[in-house]
DNA sequence: ATCCTCCCCTAC
DNA sequence: TAAGGTAGGGGAGGAT
């Protein structure tokens, strides 16, 4: 029976069946509106991807549009974005308009459906039909083929209101498949058995069926005429149609889009190609820094991390398109039905607040959703806008810091410990709000300030994307990331390090990131667990023995908020795949045309994977391809069109080798991706009419130039191009990804939810600012505000650079993981590190400042505070390392610094002045110094400072910088900025800078730490 | 011990 | 009408 007339799988058929095309939403993307305000990733961004995506995946396409180009000139892409259909009879004909429209960039549409089409063109058109057009969810223009010849010849898109077609009374005929016209649809028997709507309620997971199941499903499809566009059998385009339909695939594939774009960034800012972009720039140094994964990111000092979350993104675009909806119960979603007796089983993809408080969630059905609230609108998807304004937010994250991992199409997380001081223009020593240049710059430290940080990209966001967005601010991701829950909606909140097991067990166990159903189920089975309070009880060993060594503890430490995830800006993927488990519906396998079908179909998702490889410039070792096979017994499916409940079928193999990155290569590879996608096929003895979703995974990939230590694709130039992007951006640290191996713990984030709290309340400040207040709960949020006008005036230059890396490039070698990040210091000779340090430094005004050569190196045991007054002029070199060293206390600088600053006649006198509003900067100094960097907390006594105390403080950061550091050497630079102040016109009495320079015991790396602080 | 492979689970 | 995809972490158990 299994005829050996399968199509050849890498052959041509496959190819114009799978006919990639570029993501449309990318394609899209682009021309769209207005540009964003001014934060656009790059004007050429989403241009450079389809250019790449056809370079790469359309030759035969190209080649057909060369043909025409000759004679289109700059007409070439003029049709680009759109998608076109053409109806009935038209002059030139239907395949004429075809060729033109593919010509000239555009897509040419067989099927109409008012999702997938931007034009309609036709000779004439019913005034129903007109008006259906016109009316329904999905714009579609209207147009006679006149539009597409005149708009070439004008060289430009003519409006289309000068095209529309004649209007007939009835035409009778011309049957748009997409309106309520289904008339004497024979199918789809209504055998709505209990069993289906069980499957509803249910978990739909496939093992909850076991009833009788008597009621065959037999009836249901093999072959049908008027619905056959949604299935796999009789739509050669489905897997183009269904992708570009799909929001699980276009969030999905967020991630694989995104990594190209990077690709597209880097070239240009003239990092070359993407395969140079893989092999490393040759112009820049090889190496780079190990340190965040191993060091910092998981050795207990204390970091600050920021998570940001689109409120219901989608949902909030829609409203945005939309604005007559606005407030009013909205969801996402592909139907339409609307009424409280719809019978729609299309699933939500966000809700707004307003529909939320119906208990409208994500992925609910739409006939529940308006069960719940019955005057719910139904909008439709906008994938493109979704991807331009993810790609607006993130290059805003980008703009101010670079250690952001990017999590998903709308949301991110920020690392700001050690990130750029971000500039903020202020006027009389506020925020000003209207960023007027006219006002001074100040730099703040994002990890001491990190709420304004976050309020600060919070309102670009909305400014930019008309948006908002949530963020949380925590000790480690676990907790930014519950405190963009509790932030929710269009707000803020920081979990306060001893505050975080009161928050993490006021969640119900559904909020905890990670913990899903199934986990939930094992809790209560096994342990009679229902809350997070119950699970804190439960020892770390019984929850190991119920869930795994690592989960075990995952889940012990993440009850208890404590996780060791570190941000990971950039990591390869490792595995590439594609599936479809919908629509999936192919005829009896008797029918040889049905078998072919299935078999195309097959091919057609390996062919699609092929292309997403070649796209990732990736070449894969194993390959994996599952089958859904109903279960026999098995009902309709409780989602019309879906798998419902099916036996998964596994088979696995290894490809063959294939070598070289060329264009060969990623040819062959298809070739044996499709060929043993079909042996797997075959091998199988899936009955076609049986078969009801396919996946093909490919893995154990390898990218061009992964050369041993060096496996994370791409990272070192990505991260450089950020830095480039940011302009002057700062330091330069970065990520490490381990070559192959997992090792790391993680406890994921999020599920989403009818959470209500929304609460914005910032309760318990730090002591700091608190114990200065009453606790007068309206003040609280009074406090807060005006915190965030009498922000220090200025705060910067907090550099932890590393100079040398000379043991830590070993150790990764050694260890072989990629490095990146600081080492751009790395080797650098000193008047090009300080040129460097120079540039990053605040205002390019510290010219002239003489804090460079202050830097020397001493020995601890002489440990001496200099202390100069600015534009001190030359001062010789202080004493070189004596090679004695000795450990620096506490009692050591607070012995001399006093002494120096007095000497110098300096007085801080101000800082015996008890004012809140004076010591509110010096606090949020002392956070940047002290707490964010080496992890200690104000006293209550720190809050008014006597001279002597706020030098005991300064003299500790010290001496904790010391043995965080390990240092070997200090030396401190302390000078007054006073004319710096005058100059620039700060309303700042006392500019104290400070800088130490170390050298690292173990590894002699030279760092060099320093702060400015400017007092009020 | 450390790997790999074949799952299950989770999040968006 | 409706578009139930994608990728990573990690456990169990076998191969090395
Ligand atoms: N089951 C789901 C979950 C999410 N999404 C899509 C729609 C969401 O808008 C987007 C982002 O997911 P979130 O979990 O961040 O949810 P929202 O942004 O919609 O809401 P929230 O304000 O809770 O973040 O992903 C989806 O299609 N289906
Ligand atoms: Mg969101
Ligand atoms: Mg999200």
């Amino acid at each position: 029976m299994e005829g050996k007339e399968v199509v050849e799988p890498g052959g041509s058929a496959v190819a114009s069946i799978a006919a990639p095309g570029e993501p449309w939403w990318v394609e899209a993307a682009r021309p769209k509106g207005a540009a964003p305000e001014r934060y656009d990733w790059d004007g050429g961004s989403f241009k450079a991807y389809m250019r790449e995506k056809n370079r790469k995946l359309q030759e035969q396409n190209e080649k057909k549009r060369a043909v025409r180009s000759s004679d289109a000139g700059k007409t070439h892409r003029l049709f680009e974005g759109l998608a076109i259909h053409v109806s009935g009879r038209t002059l030139p004909g239907r395949e004429e308009i075809r060729d033109l429209v593919v010509a000239h960039g555009g897509r040419y549409e067989t099927y109409f459906t008012p999702a997938s089409c931007t034009h309609f063109v036709c000779s004439s058109i019913s005034f129903a039909k007109a008006k259906q057009m016109k009316t329904q969810r999905h714009r579609v223009h209207v147009v006679s083929a006149d539009w597409i010849t005149k708009s070439l010849q004008a060289g430009t898109l003519l409006a289309v209101s000068e095209f529309f077609p004649d209007c007939v009374q009835d035409p009778g005929q011309t049957r748009l498949r997409f309106g309520s016209s289904d008339g004497g649809n024979s199918m789809a028997p209504k055998v709505s058995t209990g069993l289906s709507e069980e499957e509803n309620e249910q978990h739909n997971d496939e093992d909850d069926d076991g009833q009788e199941g008597s009621e065959e499903e037999a009836t249901e499809p093999p072959v049908e005429t008027a619905r056959s566009l949604r299935t796999t059998s009789e739509n050669p385009d489905f897997v183009r149609q269904f992708f570009q339909q799909s929001r699980l695939h276009f969030i999905g594939s967020f991630r694989a889009r995104y990594e190209h774009y990077l690709g597209i960034v880097a070239r240009n800012l003239g990092l070359g190609s993407a395969a140079d972009l893989v092999r490393g720039n040759p112009t820049l140094p090889q190496k780079s820094t190990p340190s965040y994964g191993c060091e910092s990111g998981s050795t207990g000092s204390s970091r600050v991390f920021v998570h940001v979350d689109m409120d219901c993104f989608f949902a909030s675009v829609a409203e945005n398109l939309r604005p007559e909806l606005k407030g009013k119960p909205l969801v996402v979603c592909h139907s339409s039905n609307s009424g409280p007796n719809s019978d729609s089983r299309g699933e939500i993809s966000s809700a707004n607040y307003a529909a939320r408080s119906f208990g409208i969630k994500a992925g609910m059905f739409l006939r529940k959703a308006q069960q719940l609230c019955p005057t719910l609108v139904s909008v439709p998807y906008d994938f493109a806008e979704y991807e331009r304004l993810s790609v607006c937010v993130m290059t805003i994250l980008f703009k101010y810091a670079w250690c952001v991992q990017v999590s998903s199409v709308d949301e991110a997380y920020i690392d700001v410990t050690d990130q750029p001081f971000w500039p903020v223009r202020c006027v009389r020593g506020g925020i000003d709000s209207n960023a007027n240049q006219a006002s001074p710059p100040r730099h703040f430290n994002p990890a001491a300030n990190a709420e304004l940080f976050c309020a600060h990209i919070r309102a670009e966001i909305q400014r930019v994307t008309g948006c908002t967005a949530s963020a949380g601010i925590g000790r480690n991701m676990l907790l930014a990331r519950v405190a963009t829950m509790l932030a929710k909606p269009n707000g803020q909140f920081r979990i306060q390090d001893s505050e975080a097991l009161a928050h993490i067990s006021s969640l119900a166990l559904r909020d905890l990131p990670g913990l899903g159903y199934r986990t939930r189920e094992k809790l209560a089975e096994e342990f009679g667990v229902h809350s997070v309070r119950e699970l804190v009880s439960i020892s770390r060993a019984r929850l190991q023995q119920t869930f795994g060594e690592h989960a075990g503890a995952q889940l012990y430490d993440g009850v208890r908020g404590e996780t060791t995830d570190i941000v990971q800006p950039l990591k390869p993927r490792r595995s590439i795949s594609a599936a479809i488990g919908w629509g999936v519906r192919f005829g009896s396998p008797s029918i040889p045309s049905e078998r072919e079908k299935a078999a195309l179909f097959v091919a057609a998702l390996a062919s699609e994977v092929a292309d997403r490889l070649q796209l990732a410039g990736a070449l894969a070792k194993r390959v994996s391809v599952d089958f859904l096979r109903k279960r026999p017994g098995a009902g309709p499916p409780f989602k019309p069109l879906g798998h419902g409940i099916c036996d998964r079928f596994s088979f696995s193999g290894t490809l063959a080798e294939v070598r070289g990155f060329t264009e060969d290569s990623f040819a062959k590879q298809k070739a044996n991706l499709c060929a043993v996608t079909r042996e797997f096929w075959q091998g199988s003895n899936i009955p076609s009419d049986e078969l009801r979703g396919v996946s093909v995974h490919a893995s154990n990939l390898k990218f061009e130039a992964t050369e041993p230590g060096h496996s994370v694709v791409g990272m070192p130039n990505v991260v450089e191009l950020f830095e480039r992007m940011q302009k002057g951006g700062m330091a330069v640290k970065a990520v490490s990804g381990r070559a192959g191996v997992s090792g790391r713990k993680r406890l994921r984030l999020d599920d989403h939810d009818g959470e209500d709290t929304g609460n914005d309340d910032n309760s318990g400040r730090r002591n700091a600012k608190s114990l200065f207040r009453a606790a007068d709960p309206a003040a609280a949020e009074k406090r807060r505000l005006s915190r965030v006008q009498l922000q220090p005036t200025v705060v910067s230059v907090d550099s932890d650079l590393r100079l040398s890396q000379s043991l830590r490039l070993s150790k990764a070698r050694r260890e072989g993981y990629a490095m990146l990040g600081a080492d751009a210091f790395h080797g650098l000779p000193r008047d090009q590190a300080m040129q460097l340090i120079h540039d990053i430094d605040v205002n390019y005004k510290m010219q002239g400042f003489t804090q460079m050569q202050a830097i020397s190196r001493m020995p601890i045991s002489r440990l001496n505070f200099q202390l100069v007054k600015r534009k001190a002029k030359s001062r010789e070199e202080a004493p070189v390392a004596n090679g004695k060293t000795k450990a620096l206390t506490i009692a050591d600088t607070r012995r001399v610094l006093p002494r120096k600053i007095e000497e110098s006649k300096i007085l801080p006198s101000l800082w015996l002045e008890s004012s809140t509003e004076l010591f509110n900067p010096i606090c949020d100094w002392m956070d940047a110094v002290v707490s964010a960097r080496i992890d200690s907390r104000l006293s209550e006594q720190d809050l008014c400072p006597t001279f002597d105390h706020a030098t005991g403080i300064i003299a500790g950061a010290i001496e904790r910088a010391v043995a965080f550091f390990r240092l070997k050497e200090v030396s401190v630079l302390i000078l007054s900025m006073r004319d710096y102040i005058l100059r620039n016109q700060c309303r700042s009495d006392l500019f104290l800078v400070w800088y130490y320079q170390v050298l690292d015991r173990s590894s002699q790396a030279l760092h060099m730490c320093g702060g400015l602080q400017a007092f009020r």
